[in-house]
DNA sequence: GTGAAAGCGCTAACAC
DNA sequence: GTGTTAGCGCTTTCAC
């Protein structure tokens, strides 16, 4: 690889000259300028981005930490990051931390050392203390940190009320929750959105609410319990579209026609619920929205290096399909 | 951020030996190395790995190109090798090319200046013209780009073969199939298996084949066309699982009953075909293996500097799910 | 308008 | 065993 003093030497001109020639940076003579140009060509030089980051102390990478990649919420937010942070010229590191803490500090760590300018972060355990030593702005995604880091949500809570309501509109009678885990904020309000709506309900009692922990298998497994054991639930909304499809799975297997039997509503909007039969109402989410924001507010914050706080929180949208549509179907 | 020097002051020692001391290398005296232990400890000290990257020229770092991390079949492999990166201490870039020849370039290049050290590349367009400039180690993914690179894939064309007899065996006489794109050779593979176990059969002929490209909408609509134009049809295998979940909603719609009137299979094994109703028979890819092998591979190139091409061909599984089992369903 | 030189933080000869 | 020093390739004052 050739470097800036090579295409010196070839230009007759000092790596100076050069240096400004590639960052158009101060005043050079068109007549140099054309030298220098034809010099780089010439060695199809590319300047050291290493030597780069040294120098200014930034990397020009930003992080993205997801819990896993494998769930299917996260590809659409992690495509939206990276072609925010490719539009501005920087590399996109991508980081599984199964939400464990240890992983995450690692990865603090790690990436402060390689001077990452910036960090995206979708988590649960992370709390505030634990990036007291991070120089770098931080944005929170999906899930609030704390209130002087800026985030990019939804209206997880009055979203949870719409859907319910919703439920209540085309004739339920009974409806159930199933629930994300207890330590997951967004996942708490879904519950509490569900609970606004039904808790004065004559009907209602706790066990309408079962815990599917944002996956399909518990979710199916939670449904089946629930359904054996409350035959006159009508109506679930699940707290993501992963155990909704759980709960459709768990329905078919007990013989349950949906939406005939049963209407079945997700949230998030995540792909599959358009894949699957009957196709899955849900309360979607603006996904890719969310993540090019979350990367777009980041990026004001490294280039300003100015940390001005900005919550950001988007609304969610019904999209009704064929798992709740009673006449349709 | 304290830098070697702060640690060699508070130490009283030279930059030389904390950089021993940090690197375990070289000899240092047990006293002193407490010392420097010490410092480090008091003054957080983390390296720079900039300046050691600068040194070096090497990054620690490696970079998966995958066409599009939305398509389902590519978080498991990118989370396989993230796993695998981070056990190695490298960091992991993620690059979605949508198969777009320039971008792959840009991502080539700005990678290089970055000196990342190797890559992993799931392509369909790059050619080995393309990588003559690239002096780091690469490996390709799911797809060959070249006899002097080294590859991890899988059996497509055998076992597609499988696929077929697999549902000759269980009773089907008339067998479509979905294909993948043109331009995409395992897709080709695929094809080829299909072909090689019916082409002799009486029935076949060149309208049993329609194009799906690797995607739920257009398999959809391709099996809509097809399910309507040769109703004997009573077997389909599509090229992947993506393909076959459109050709279920295809066959839903038409009010075809799977697997009793048709029996589908796809290939792949991602995990939605598991959430389907009904679920999906596919012929599986070790997925997360093979994703694995890849980066340990390149880990293997990188580390000794040779470069002895290893071709790596995995074999995939048939899971039979309801989508097929015409008795049990 | 251009060049010389210092320095970003680290490592590895090479001395001693 | 430990220190001195010369870079890795770049940018940016500060001269001229």
């Amino acid at each position: 690889m050739a470097t800036i003093r090579d295409v010196a030497k070839l230009a007759n001109v000092s790596t100076a000259t050069v240096s400004r020639v590639i960052n158009s940076n101060g005043y050079v003579n068109d007549e140099t300028k054309k030298r220098v140009k034809d010099a780089i060509q010439q060695l199809n030089y590319l300047p050291n981005d290493v030597a780069r980051s040294l120098f200014k102390g930034r990397s020009k990478m930003i992080a993205l930490f997801v819990p896993d990649i494998t769930n299917p919420f996260f590809p659409e937010l992690a495509r939206a990051v990276e072609d925010v942070t490719n539009q501005y010229d920087y590399t996109f590191v991508l980081c599984n931390t199964d939400n464990d803490i240890e992983k995450q500090m690692d990865y603090l760590n790690a990436l402060q050392q390689k001077s990452v300018d910036g960090f995206i972060i979708v988590s649960s355990t992370i709390k505030k203390e634990h990036l007291q030593h991070i120089q770098v702005p931080i944005v929170a995604l999906d899930r609030i940190i704390s209130s002087d880091i800026s985030s990019v949500t939804v209206n997880n809570r009055s979203g949870s009320r719409q859907v319910v309501q919703y439920l209540k509109s085309i004739g339920c009678q009974r409806i159930a929750h199933v629930a994300g885990p207890e330590h997951v904020d967004n996942a708490i309000y879904r519950m509490r959105g569900y609970l606004d709506e039904v808790k004065e309900e004559a009907w209602f009692n706790s066990s309408y609410v079962v815990s599917g922990k944002y996956n399909f298998d518990a979710a199916r497994e939670a449904a089946m319990a629930l359904l054996s054991e409350l035959p006159e639930v009508d109506g679930i909304f699940a707290g993501n579209d992963l155990m909704g499809a759980g709960v459709l799975n768990a329905a078919a297997s007990l013989g349950k026609n949906v939406p005939g039997d049963l209407a079945v509503a997700g949230f998030d909007g995540i792909a599959i619920g358009e894949t699957l039969t009957p196709t899955l109402t849900t309360m979607a989410q603006p996904i890719y929205e969310i993540g090019a924001k979350a990367a777009e507010i980041l990026m004001t914050h490294i280039q300003s290096l100015e940390h001005h706080v900005t919550a950001k929180e988007y609304s969610v949208k019904l999209i009704e399909r064929q798992s709740t549509m009673k006449g349709g179907f």
